[in-house]
DNA sequence: CGCCGAGTTGAACTGAATCAAGAAACGTGG
DNA sequence: CCACGTTTCTTGATTCAGTTCAACTCGGCG
């Protein structure tokens, strides 16, 4: 089920999966594809059946990696999704990929036709709060090599498929230090 | 209108202020009551009409400010609230403060009587995302002084109103530091 | 008056950044 | 299949922001 790793399943009606997957298109698209694009609103939300993505914005001269998703995960430009702002995301494919997405205004209409959807949307937007709230927390009080040890733990195939670089932007360090970081263990 | 720092104001409708404010109990308690305890789960959801709370939670020995909450803004020890497992957080007030509250039963009863009202949850939580994320980018880019800077242009009245200690937990800093940078400016 | 919490200041230390140079791996075209 | 350029990764030397530890000041307040 495309929703497992999302932690819902237990929670959500078949139906709804039902209506939601009639929304979405199915695409298969070669690894470096851009998904979106800086500078643009972001109308979709993706589901990565196979596959890998990351979400990346530019800070000074750095490209620096916000999000990865890996299969069975959604990724998107949440905060344009959601307000309807331009995006200082882009989302590109690190592998040949297949996904899925739905896009905006038809997932915004089955909100308004289905309402009580509202709650797996709410649901969503909890999980991602507990995430998030956590990744605060690493900063404030790890260090560099303990939060590469919690990433390496909590996705394990993404040491062997990632760039040294995205990781080390990802965990808020420099690629020289988490190149240290793994030559001395 | 109490919702007013919420953002939320403009998107919702004038009949979920009459159910929701029904549920709400209004309380004036005195500067350092507890709201909430660590260990329990948080069965209340807090608007504050005047003065100040804080939720802050034990790392190690260190006692970490994790949210404000002033006046027209809101509390909860959020994780808990929502995942219905025992909180890390206490939430203690700061000043004699006024406020309400509205308990998780009747919270989750009313999104079941009345589920269209699922979508101001998920207002709410669309949000507190993105304040959330904008926290994780200061903590990744921004130096000590410029995140204080930040959080007193953000919150003027902290500064006179809230330790020390308490903001330099805050925004992941140590108060030596944080006198320093007082010091020098 | 003496204590206590809050804030300040100094000196030494340290984790990570920066700058710079090489080495390895990778892929593209001849 | 090799040669070459590009990108990725490693390693070293230096610097720096922020921590740690410790001592000291200041302003209440019982």
């Amino acid at each position: 089920m495309i929703f497992d790793n999302l932690n819902l399943s237990d929670q959500i009606s078949a139906d709804f999966f039902d209506d939601f997957s009639k929304l979405m298109t199915f695409q298969e698209l070669p690894s470096k594809h851009l998904l979106h694009c800086e500078g643009t609103i972001c109308n979709h939300f993706f589901i990565i059946h196979k596959g890998l993505a990351r979400a990346y914005y530019h800070k000074d001269t750095k490209d620096i990696t916000a999000h990865f998703a890996i299969e069975k995960t959604s990724i998107t430009a949440i905060d344009s999704f959601i307000q309807r702002k331009k995006s200082r995301y882009n989302i590109e494919l690190l592998e040949d990929s297949s996904l899925s997405y739905i896009n905006y205004d038809d997932w915004k209409k089955l909100l308004e036709d289905k309402p009580h959807y509202e709650k797996y949307a709410r649901i969503f937007l909890e999980n991602i709060y507990i995430d998030i709230a956590e990744r605060i927390e690493d900063l404030l009080f790890y260090s560099a090599k303990e939060r590469y040890e919690k990433l390496t733990h909590k996705f394990p195939s993404l040491q062997q498929r990632v760039n040294l670089g995205h990781i080390a932007s990802y965990i808020g360090i420099t690629q020289e230090t988490l190149s240290r970081i793994r030559a001395k263990k």
